[in-house]
DNA sequence: TCGCAAAAGTGGTCAGACCTCTTGCTAGAC
DNA sequence: GTCTAGCAAGAGGTCTGACCACTTTTGCGA
């Protein structure tokens, strides 16, 4: 395939604008998930410029989930931020979903003790309406805040920013789930028998109902990325 | 304030160590946002490398976002951002050391289970600096490495950043326990409880440990807040 | 034909030099 | 005494060219 490398020359530092070239390439998808750059030294002959600046440019780049270096092989243009790339750069979707369980298990526990009368009646209201829609943005944004909202009965600031934090790290790096046969239906079941716990006081029912939850989303996403999954560095 | 630099030497490539341990030393905070790290020159003596490794680390950090590049004044820890700055006045001592339970016990499980062989030496050397002093300012500071330790060794760096700013923040608000007859040696021996339960690999050990050990702390916490009658936070 | 060793290809690391930007100091003008 | 222009030092930016380490391919010999 040809590709439009140009000689870089303008202002800014000169490894930040071979980056935005190189992304820019990456964006218009003259470089595809999968592709090789040149080597390194090509690269640098063909951008005119020498080769540490060309591989400050790909350092860039690759710590930020948009190319993977490989000793010996080559650079390659990383796969897409699906749910298989890094939710954040440098944070995996593993140990986002652990530290979902982390806090929002206890999170449903503390909500279902400490559960005010209008909460409930808004947790009840928000499951409806999870129940009543069937467009998957509008789906995903109302999943998001069912599980903010229960962050927020929980009483604690820092676990409810935390989470918040968490909720759109997660948002920003991975395609929903829900379009997985199935997991719509098991994700309404799961986000119903939460409630129930909460709404009825019970925090043990409600932490178990939390991490099965969590769970049954983490192995719906750990399986939709081995079935995408190209391997990356 | 004098930083722990150390030559790097160990696997993987030399860079990415380089970036590790950069950030290693901001989330344990021997670096603080707004610091200066060293010279660029500087740095690659003091890690024994050289100074095109450390400006590919340095890029790879400020790609991520934890450094600030700027030509002719020097390489600067970034300023807290998102997950990082949610230190704000107005939550209590209770919520934190509520979070404190929720991350440090799943920590201390995780670290148990995946300790290595320099971590847990590294682990058991910090215990052995924490036993041989008496001064409360070294203490403090000890006693806040030993719990970021191991939330890195639970290998969950959206857990470890969390824990970092949380740790921040109770250092901000509250003055140290430490000071109260018998804290001291209590927590002397919650910590060697913890550290040798994950030096043993028994998580189960280690997360009642940890827990045992904040359930502790909160109490003095608190014990010493109302005889004071300040409020926290 | 098969296996393994050599070679080619590619990223990783190093050394040292020179350029450019920022800052602070100093010498000269007022 | 004060202000300012200019210089010097410090720090990041870029380049050259060499050599090391890991992978894949090639080709020769058994």
């Amino acid at each position: 395939m040809t590709v439009a490398w140009q000689p870089v020359r303008n202002e800014g530092t000169l490894y930040s604008r071979i980056a935005d070239q190189i992304e820019r390439l990456i964006d218009e998808r003259s470089l595809r998930p999968g592709d090789r750059l040149p080597p390194e030294r090509e690269l640098a002959v063909l951008l005119g410029v020498s080769r540490p600046s060309v591989r400050e440019a790909i350092k860039t780049l690759s710590a930020l989930g948009r190319l993977t270096v490989r000793h010996g092989r080559g650079v390659f243009i990383a796969p897409p931020d699906g749910i298989q790339g890094m939710a954040s750069p440098g944070i995996g979707l593993r140990e986002l979903f652990a530290m979902r369980e982390v806090l929002e298990v206890p999170a449903a526990g503390w909500a279902a003790q400490s559960a005010g009368k209008k909460e409930i009646g808004d947790l009840l209201e928000h499951i409806e309406a999870l129940e009543a829609t069937n467009d998957v943005d509008a789906l995903r944004r109302l999943d998001t805040e069912f599980h903010l909202r229960i962050a927020a009965m929980a009483g604690n600031r820092f676990l409810q920013r935390t989470m918040s934090v968490l909720h759109e790290m997660i948002g920003a790096g991975m395609e929903t789930t829900l379009k997985i046969p199935g997991r719509l239906e098991k994700s309404r079941t799961d986000h119903r028998r939460i409630a129930t716990a909460i709404v009825a006081g019970d925090a043990a029912a409600a932490r178990r109902a939390m991490r099965d939850h969590i769970h049954g989303a983490a192995v719906a996403a750990e399986r939709r990325l081995s079935n995408e999954g190209s391997a990356v560095g």
